[in-house]
DNA sequence: TAAAAATACTCCATAGGTATTTTAT
DNA sequence: ATAAAATACCTATGGAGTATTTTTA
């Protein structure tokens, strides 16, 4: 079930027809036609109304449900979106470390290193006391 | 996004690895390893690290928002699927009618007519005041 | 008759398979 | 050396398009 066609079906309810979704979701008509007649085969059930052409398009039972929850689905996905989103702009930002001098560059060295690759958008700062600043993007 | 894949990818870290979810979930391995890609590919990120192989998979902190969304955009999916054979179960039934003798035909055939289109598998038993049993499914 | 959806086709992208290579233990 | 994931490749399904037909208000 793939959350695109879901998002299909609903815009053709809310905007009351294939062809108003079509311009919405920008896909041609007939593309549309045949994601609800696969959904519908998927779920072995028939959504919408047929045989009302020129009309507004009308759920039945089965169809509700699915509107119901495919907005729901399409809220979860928003959500993961947004988090995802927000995660990686923690993910821009600037670190500075300071190490003692003995010992700790080999002992962070593999840390840091897959810090590094894990947040490539860090502008990290590497200060061993005493010792002169090493930072991690030198092109800036 | 399929939520098909999003299945797979929990079912990898879940199994621990992508060989033995391929396993569970029916497909090859490399399947896996590509829907997995291009899971990646569509969000932009990396879900999975990579570099360890024969360990365990290790989730990556994106990985982890995937992991706990894609549980509930699964559990959601469900909730939908649970409805609707709910739904269905209603419309496997009996449905006696009766009806006065004069005009009523008329006028309810076609809804009768809509009615059966909607739940066929209803087993309908139409009564006409005074006259003989009309049942909708003389096959069984 | 005009509108809207369905149908018929065509094309291409991609999901999935098999075979093989790479890599970490 | 082994086990596991990645890569290369091949095929077939189906997603999306254009053109056309069907349907009902």
């Amino acid at each position: 079930m793939d959350l695109k066609v879901i998002r299909y079906f609903i815009e053709i309810v809310d905007a009351g027809g294939f062809g108003k979704a079509s311009e919405i979701v920008h896909l041609t008509q007939p593309a549309l036609s045949k994601a609800v007649r696969q959904l519908e085969l998927e779920l072995d059930l028939i959504l919408l109304e047929r045989g009302k052409r020129g009309t507004h398009v009308k759920l039945t039972p089965a169809g509700e449900v699915v509107y119901r929850h495919g907005k729901d689905l399409l809220a979860g996905r928003q959500r993961m979106l947004a988090e995802l989103t927000a995660q990686r702009s923690l993910t821009a930002g600037e670190l500075k470390l300071g190490l003692a001098p003995l010992g700790s560059a080999e002992i962070f060295a593999p840390i840091i290193a897959k810090y590094r690759q894990q947040y490539p958008q860090i502008d990290m700062h590497l200060l061993v006391r005493g010792g002169r600043t090493n930072r991690s993007d030198p092109k800036r």
